[in-house]
DNA sequence: GCCATTGGTAAACCACCTTGACTAATTAGT
DNA sequence: ACTAATTAGTCAAGGTGGTTTACCAATGGC
C-alpha cells in the first residue's frame, strides 16, 4: 500500500517534469481554429461552403487537375476527393470536362463563379492573417510559415 | 462568347497572381500529418488509443480536472469530452472520483497505468520532434512552436 | 426558499475520411 | 497483337470526432 503510493508519487515527479504541450496539440488546435474563423466569414456569403472543400482548392490547377491528383496532392483517398468534388460541382464552383489526354480520366476544373469565389476566399485570409499579423507581429506569422513550408516535406518523408 | 473568354480570362490573372498556399492550409495539413505519425507509433503500444484521446490529456492535471473544464481548455462540447473519458476509463487509461467540493462534478485524473501511457506517449514525441529536428533544424521547430504559442490566444480571441 | 446557473448525461445527427470491392480504359511485356 | 497488370473513377459501408437539443441534479445568489 504505502509501496503504491510511493511508486505513483515517483510516477507523477517524471510526468510533470516533462509533461508539455507539445507541436502536435498546438498544430491540432491552431488548425482547428483558423479554419473555424476563416470559414465563418466565407459561409457568410457562401453558406454552402465547408472546411473540406476549401482543403482541396489550393491543389486544384487553373488548367484543371485529375481527381486522382488532387487526392495524392492533398493526402487523402480519391473516393473523398469524388464526393467533395461532386458536391462543389453541384454548388456551381467546379465542372468536369473528359479529359482529351486518357478515357478513363476527367479535368476538374474551376467555372468562373468558382473562380470569383477563390478571389473573395483569399481575401478573407489576407484579412485574418493582416488581423493576426497585427496582434501577434507580421514577422511571427512570416516565421511560423516558413517553418511549416519546410516541415512538411519532412513530416511526409517521416515513416510511422 | 468573346466577352466571356475575355472576363475568364481576367479572373484567372487576378486568381493566379495571388493564389498561395495559406497559413490554415499548412496548419490543416502538418497537424493531421504528425497525428497520424505519432499515433501510428503509440498504438504499437496502446492499440485501443485514438488521436482524440491524445488530444485532451494535455489539458488534464495531475491533481485532476472537471470534464467541463477539460472542455473549456480544449475548446471542444463537454459531451464529446465526457464520451472520449468514458472510453478512456474503460481502457484504464482514467478514472473518476467525485469532487469532494461540488457534489455534480467529478475530477477525472490519471490511473497509475495512465501515467506510464502517458510517459511512453511523450517518448514518442520526443523521438519524432528529434528526427523532424535532424530533417529541418531543432532551430526550425523550435520557432514554430514559440510562433504557434504567441499565436494560439490570438486566434481565440478572432472573433469568426 | 426560490430560481437561474452549472456539471454532467443521453440521443440524434453531421462532417469528413477510410476500406474494400468493382468497372472501364490504358499501358507493358512478350 | 494479346494477354496481364496498372490506373481513373465509382459505389457502398463503416468509423471517428465531433455538434446540437433536451434533460436531470446539485449549487449558489438573492
Amino acid at each position: 500500500m504505502a509501496d503504491d503510493g510511493r511508486r505513483r508519487a515517483t510516477l507523477i515527479r517524471r510526468l510533470s517534469s516533462r509533461k508539455q504541450i507539445s507541436v502536435g496539440q498546438l498544430l491540432f488546435k491552431a488548425a482547428r481554429l483558423f479554419h473555424e474563423r476563416a470559414m465563418a466569414r466565407v459561409q457568410a456569403r457562401v453558406p454552402e461552403a465547408k472546411h473540406a472543400h476549401a482543403n482541396l482548392l489550393p491543389y486544384i490547377d487553373l488548367d484543371g487537375t485529375r481527381q486522382t491528383e488532387i487526392a495524392r496532392r492533398a493526402g487523402i483517398s480519391k473516393q473523398a476527393v469524388g464526393q467533395l468534388v461532386d458536391e462543389m460541382v453541384a454548388h456551381g464552383m467546379l465542372r468536369r470536362d473528359p479529359d482529351p489526354k486518357d478515357g478513363r480520366a476527367q479535368l476538374v476544373r474551376f467555372t468562373d463563379d468558382g473562380i470569383e469565389q477563390m478571389l473573395h476566399g483569399i481575401d478573407v485570409l489576407d484579412e485574418i492573417e493582416l488581423e493576426l499579423g497585427g496582434e501577434v507581429g507580421a514577422m511571427t506569422l512570416e516565421r511560423i510559415k516558413r517553418g511549416l513550408v519546410k516541415l512538411l516535406p519532412a513530416l511526409e518523408r517521416l515513416e510511422p
